[in-house]
DNA sequence: GCCCTAATTGATATATTGTATCTATCCCTT
DNA sequence: AAGGGATAGATACAATATATCAATTAGGGC
């Protein structure tokens, strides 16, 4: 996390899930919070470790699972389908919708960049699948790569 | 599979893993030839019901997964992270290097088509993740899709 | 051909990620 | 305060994947 205030977000996220119709309980701040102070992609396992360190709470992997998916239906979060890992929503304090996100995924350290393409390059995904007999692509793209840090250790 | 025949497909495996200093054993072939006669991307289970369906063979999913890391060495195969499945090369044949490979994964049905982006569009990427800091981007990208036949079903 | 060695395969255990289902509890509305 | 839907707990289990050690097989030198 970065650039916009804990309290911030954590209020922005508190009004999607009241206009998403759900409540943001203690157990669901517990999880998008973990993620928020995460820098990089947490499995969900990872996460549930990380709610019960040091501290009486008691969250199970199975809770996790069960609030990752809702925080999803609220955009509040992301899941990296080539890392079976979750991120927060860079974008939880905008008031507009996104309908693209595109994320560089760190092979090394799991640090993950929420980016921005240009219109120019989504286009040209987007035609090479029309050709390719696909009629659409989905709205989330996942790039795998290495960060300057870990390319310059690894190689 | 298509467009190339299958005996000339499997020797050009053949002579792929001798250069690679691996055998082409029954079961590295068993393997490889369920997944070119699928057109949709298989798990290692799924690989593993098939190499058993209807005969005397026992292939387990340990030795798969075995056998499914070394094709992959060998280029013969690719791992699409975004399904946690496997295909086969389009390109087995080809002499010459593939530093590139781009896959349209639909969602619904799972076929995979593996394509061509410009270099144009591959440039743009690197670009864009170059400006967050990546300095290099998987030779491998996959983007998940709907075929114009799931995309008509489901919506 | 026979033996030695390395490559390959078999077998078992276990880790990791994720879903299904049923029960208990909480909290809002009336 | 009671009823009812949303939320959380608990348990079981499915699907994907790795680790490890033993058994077997295949090829190369003699």
């Amino acid at each position: 996390m970065s650039m916009v205030d804990y309290e911030t977000v954590m209020s922005a996220a508190e009004q999607k899930c009241i206009q998403g119709g759900i409540r943001f309980t203690k157990r669901r701040k517990q999880v998008l919070s973990v993620l928020i102070e995460a820098d990089v992609a947490l499995s969900a396992y990872e996460i549930a470790e990380r709610c019960n360190a040091g501290s009486d709470s008691n969250m199970p992997a199975m809770s996790v699972y069960r609030i990752l998916d809702l925080l999803q239906d609220q955009n509040l979060i992301h899941r990296l389908e080539i890392a079976n890992k979750y991120v927060s929503c860079s974008h939880m304090t905008c008031s507009h919708e996104h309908d693209q996100s595109q994320f560089l995924i760190c092979g090394g350290c799991r640090h993950v960049e929420e980016i921005y393409l240009s219109p120019d390059a989504v286009d040209a995904l987007k035609t090479a699948a029309s050709s390719a007999g696909f009629s659409a692509i989905s709205p989330q793209l996942e790039i795998k790569g290495w960060c300057a840090e870990c390319r310059q250790s690894n190689e």
